[in-house]
DNA sequence: CAGCATCCGAATAGATACTG
DNA sequence: CAGTATCTATTCGGATGCTG
């Protein structure tokens, strides 16, 4: 069973309902998370760290159109929400290297699915012919 | 084997590089799910739909601090990427309903598991009592 | 009820240059 | 390499009032 199965769907939507009936929330879920990684340029960086980058001039090159202040600005916001560690190499000359914490690496499952949304449900944006893949192997008890 | 037990998280990372292998990729799939839904108010909008929610009004009073003017520019975001549809109702007064087209009702698992990564990870942000719950059930094929 | 119009300030972001 | 500084442009969004 795939997680964008309409029955799998529907319980989705059954379970979302049930997480604001929750006794003792204080605060939007939902929200909470987006507050996180919601910001423009956000997930491109995460994006990057997942497939391995670790450095600031790297980012730079590999996210078109983004400036090294937008950088250096959602860098630090992702270490201050514990996203992100820097790491400050002694090396000569001396580097920085930027690793996911074990919270940020926790944002896996939650950009593959985002990832896979796009491809399954709109696969014209997504690839040159417009036919729709899927990668994953997300599932969903059913 | 939850969505967010290490060894399926690691299994994330790898899928997630494996996207960005794919032959044929036109546009970053995870920019295109955040370009639809990463904006401001756009999340919130979409929770109080899954909660029911089809009028306007509705909206407005749920969603704390959002003015009519952003709701009715989401709203016609929403619209035009599909993900919500605009109804008439000829009723005395005339009424309009918004409702979730098949395209937005698969965004649920994306909202879902964005609300259980901020009900597991960060708990303490979340509970009154600050302690990790998780009303999902989802879960990876190991 | 379901918005739109206008005005204004704040936040965001781009361009460009510069530094240890 | 890893940023900071400055300046400007644009967008976003809040306040308020109005409409059929």
């Amino acid at each position: 069973m795939s997680l964008f199965d309409m029955q799998y769907v529907e319980k989705s939507q059954k379970m979302i309902n049930k997480v604001y009936e929750m006794p003792g929330l204080k605060t939007c879920p939902i929200e909470a998370t987006f507050s996180i990684i919601g910001k423009r340029w956000t997930v491109l960086i995460l994006r990057e760290m997942f497939r391995g980058v670790k450095q600031f001039n790297r980012f730079h090159e590999n996210i078109e159109g983004m400036t090294s202040k937008m950088l250096s600005l959602r860098l630090r916001e992702l270490e201050r929400n514990k996203i992100i560690s820097r790491k400050i190499i002694s090396d000569h000359p001396v580097r920085v290297e930027y690793e996911l914490t074990e919270l940020g690496q926790k944002l896996g499952p939650l950009l593959l699915l985002a990832a896979s949304f796009s491809m399954r449900q709109l696969p014209k944006v997504i690839f040159k012919d417009g036919k729709s893949r899927n990668p994953m192997e997300l599932t969903a008890r059913s």
